[in-house]
DNA sequence: TAACTATTCAATAGATTAGTTGATTACTAG
DNA sequence: CTAGTAATCAACTAATCTATTGAATAGTTA
């Protein structure tokens, strides 16, 4: 009976499809919002070619979905359903992987925020696709000057969030370049 | 600046765990409790040697938790996050990899339900370990002849699970041998 | 038509991963 | 102490994955 070993078989190609740090990485930008090739190797860090072909594994996956407009291709999240994964794999990721506790609290601390942007200047830089976002605001937990998580804010929500923050708080945006 | 890359690559850890069928199987075994490797080997049709290794891996992705008993090495799902991911992962490669319900749709027919199993058995085997139990009913959207998705259901939710049910409905279970 | 741009394709080399085998460790029971 | 059991370790081969390169395709613009 080949079912079970199949099924799962299966499953894991959306597994695979999380494997690499790239992809997950195309995939917290798509996240935000649908994005051209050309933006995604631009802001990962990648040649074209390559970036194209970690994006048709994706796709293939089932977790993106394309269209083409003039020369460009423009990419996008396939479904509610893939960003709930996101949350999840993130979620797994930071409470169980103590590495990335590490990272975070050496990198970021609440007391030199990397990078303090005006929030409209944010807005507007995320809406073209050069900034992943990330909430590091200190959790309960960790109040005493190390930052617990990073959160990705998809960009629909980056708004309203953005007004609900104190006005004196600060936001720490991650960004390349 | 190596930050986002390194985290990235930490998320990755992650799902490269996810990236295997194998380790997708042990990781359902688990979400219904703990288990021995030996037991885990043998549901699972891979070497004792084997399974060892994919449980280390899924270890040091902080996926499951070991502890000693005797002779024997009992592992366990590290979290209820854990199960929500995997929820995620089977929701994304149900909904969107077409292979899925094509093997779905081929094995399981609402008629020739694979193997009507008695409630009270099916319980008893399901703590055995032996059994992985499938909810294989058929969703509203597919009501005709098909089933939809196989949904697996966590040991400590089975019971109230199959209260619920219709005695009449058929339940059909997965059983390996 | 010719030049140009965005993307994809195809081939390749290096790195990583999966599964097997046999040895080794840790523990139990006689 | 000896034999036996459960699990892990270590070494190895085959298979798969990643990134690079250069060529090919499709669409646009002059």
């Amino acid at each position: 009976m080949d079912f079970k070993h199949d099924l799962f078989a299966q499953f894991a190609r959306v597994g695979k499809a999380l494997s690499n740090g790239n992809r997950l990485e195309l995939l917290e930008f798509l996240a935000q919002g649908e994005r051209s090739v050309e933006q995604l190797s631009t802001v990962a860090g990648l040649t074209v070619a390559n970036t194209s072909q970690h994006l048709q594994q994706l796709r293939h996956a089932g977790m993106v979905t394309s269209r083409k407009e003039g020369l460009k291709v423009y990419y996008s999240i396939s479904g509610d359903d893939i960003i709930t994964l996101l949350n999840a794999l993130r979620a797994v990721a930071e409470r169980h992987v103590t590495d990335v506790q590490h990272l975070v609290n050496t990198y970021l601390t609440v007391k030199d925020s990397l990078e303090p942007i005006p929030r409209a200047e944010l807005l507007e830089r995320a809406r073209a696709g050069l900034v992943t976002v990330l909430d590091v605001r200190p959790a309960e937990e960790y109040a005493s000057g190390h930052v617990i998580g990073a959160v990705n804010v998809p960009l629909k929500n980056l708004e309203k969030w953005i007004k609900k923050l104190d006005k004196n708080q600060e936001i720490v945006a991650y960004c390349r370049g």
